[in-house]
DNA sequence: CGGCATTTGTTTGCATGCAAATCAGTTTGA
DNA sequence: TCAAACTGATTTGCATGCAAACAAATGCCG
């Protein structure tokens, strides 16, 4: 028959991560007005680890294929990364930083970190890495 | 100048919720087809709460109103839940399970734990208590 | 070598999710 | 009371995010 536990929503993990990546989601868009969280994921992988192609970019930021395409779509238009062709594989779309995408990124990374650092505001900073520990165990 | 941190995308906050948000619904919706995440969570609120207005309904789901708007509809068209006037404020839109929205939700409320429980099955129940005060506290 | 599986990328469709503008109805306060 | 402020809802526009279907190029293996 029924359950013996009650469901409530409020102790669920999936609504507590949504609630809280919204708050995430808010102070970031605040702080950084002219990428996305997403966007920025990309310049930070691209800063990190060079040109690579767009669907391992993807890979590299948690996004598939079909979203991955959206975002550097976007950053392209905004001139912050450019395509080109891979000439050893002609099915390869590699994707790199511009200057203009170098210069965001670094002007932009203190506040990001500081960004991260308003999310996890209400922890102290035992907490704050327990948590961050607690969090990657589930991915 | 520059930050004294270097800023490593695996270990910020916002890269690491969207990443376990990522697993969480695939489990979801591995398990349960039929609604998603916030459909569910919208039908568990009323459940819980009875009918109210929609963007009550919203608040009480941490969606704003456009948002809700859309999640109501998908679910009238799945005919888990049916839209009426209030009558005594014109603008109100009261949103109440119908018996289908009632039958779906007490068919699938254990396998919604049952996901929760997957989404933190890496973790022992210790340290699930605990990681689930801590994101409470970011909210 | 040649065919099949794999990989890369694109497109479509659907479902959040938020900002901003707008309209209708209700409440409040001078 | 009546205008202003507020609340509820809708619409538009933009940005993820995933599934599925598809095409093109590459890799591998018999």
């Amino acid at each position: 028959m029924g359950s013996d536990k009650p469901y409530k929503l409020d102790e669920q993990i999936g609504f507590i991560l949504r609630r809280a990546t919204q708050r995430h989601l808010a102070l970031f868009s605040e702080a950084i007005p002219v990428v996305t969280t997403t966007q920025f994921a990309v310049l930070a992988r691209l800063q990190e680890l060079g040109p690579m192609s767009q669907n391992h970019l993807g890979r590299e930021t948690a996004m598939d294929a079909a979203t991955i395409k959206g975002v550097v779509g976007r950053l392209a238009k905004l001139g912050f990364v450019e395509t080109s062709h891979d000439p050893n594989d002609r099915r390869r779309v590699i994707v790199a930083l511009t200057p203009a995408g170098h210069q965001v990124y670094a002007q932009m990374v203190d506040q990001a970190l500081a960004v991260s650092d308003q999310t996890l505001a209400p922890l102290t900073e035992q907490e704050r890495a327990r948590l961050l520990a607690l969090l990657s165990k589930l991915v």
